[in-house]
DNA sequence: TACGGATCATTGAAAAAGTCAACGATTGTT
DNA sequence: AACAATCGTTGACTTTTTCAATGATCCGTA
């Protein structure tokens, strides 16, 4: 990632026809993203992948590491990795899929869920801070549109 | 990256609460956006960040190799490789710059400009496909919230 | 029921990308 | 003139990504 703090003056190379390309606009804003999320989330050990992870173990929803893997655009052995951590560390655990005894499902502990609840509220203050120049309304409409592009 | 085709249908975790965390739908959005640019992009011997570059180059704003990086988030080093690569296929040079002599001003070339426009409309197409959920409105909005949340 | 092909998590190796400190050249400041 | 700071570049180092192979399990079909 490259080395900027929180840019807040319009950058000479912004007026050029690039400045409206959807795809640089999503990899600078999660790039900036990215940076302010894993800074917040270092006071737990996590970084905004084990976070994602974390969250959805937390769901209830029982995610398998397959879906997982899916949902959040990893190959299946960066789940390995990335649940072999939370694991070691207590906040989540690998029960045996109900259907399928190939899977394995990703479920919070205690201490998983307490972990989880600190850090997104750093998180949440975090996503604030960047989307600081868009009001109440826009930010939801960011959101939904965000929503509306990947899955209809 | 990870391996999934154009998903059409709504996973199940997109239910869960992250479903709406503007970084998860960042990177995902980014993501499969990325792999669609790319493979279009590779007929054209190019990638995202490449092609950034040599637009940027093709601006007319002359943007030295320091602005390049702070304006696509990428390390000075980063950068370095991406112009050489452009001009070692003759589709960018590297120019003194006019008031800073330690400055390299990055211009494109004749073929550079051609390559360029064939795979801006490339792009264009691929975009179209990334963002098709969206109506022309909707799409509008979405560019402009980006840049508003990026630059006010 | 048994076979065959597909899918799941996992491993390990190879390739690519990112990070970082140091350097010469040049700039601006004191 | 001296000094600190900045630009592009290089090279080393770490992290991330990618990919093929494996054992276990599932599913469809004979």
């Amino acid at each position: 990632m490259g080395p900027q703090s929180t840019e807040v003056e319009t950058p000479r190379l912004a007026g050029a026809k690039i400045g409206s390309d959807v795809g640089l606009l999503l990899a600078k804003l999660h790039a900036t993203g990215s940076l302010l999320n894993n800074k917040a989330l270092a006071d737990y050990g996590l970084r905004e992948r084990s976070f994602s992870v974390l969250t959805l173990a937390c769901s209830g929803l029982e995610p398998t590491q397959r879906e997982l893997a899916d949902f959040l655009s990893l190959d299946p052995s960066q789940v390995v990795s990335l649940v072999d951590d939370l694991e070691h560390r207590g906040l989540v655990k690998r029960a045996q899929g109900k259907q399928d005894r190939r899977a394995k499902i990703i479920v919070s502990t205690t201490e998983g869920r307490r972990i989880h609840n600190k850090a997104r509220a750093a998180l949440e203050v975090c996503e604030q801070t960047q989307l600081a120049a868009l009001s109440e309304d826009e930010n939801a409409q960011l959101r939904a549109l965000l929503k509306k592009a990947l899955w209809g």
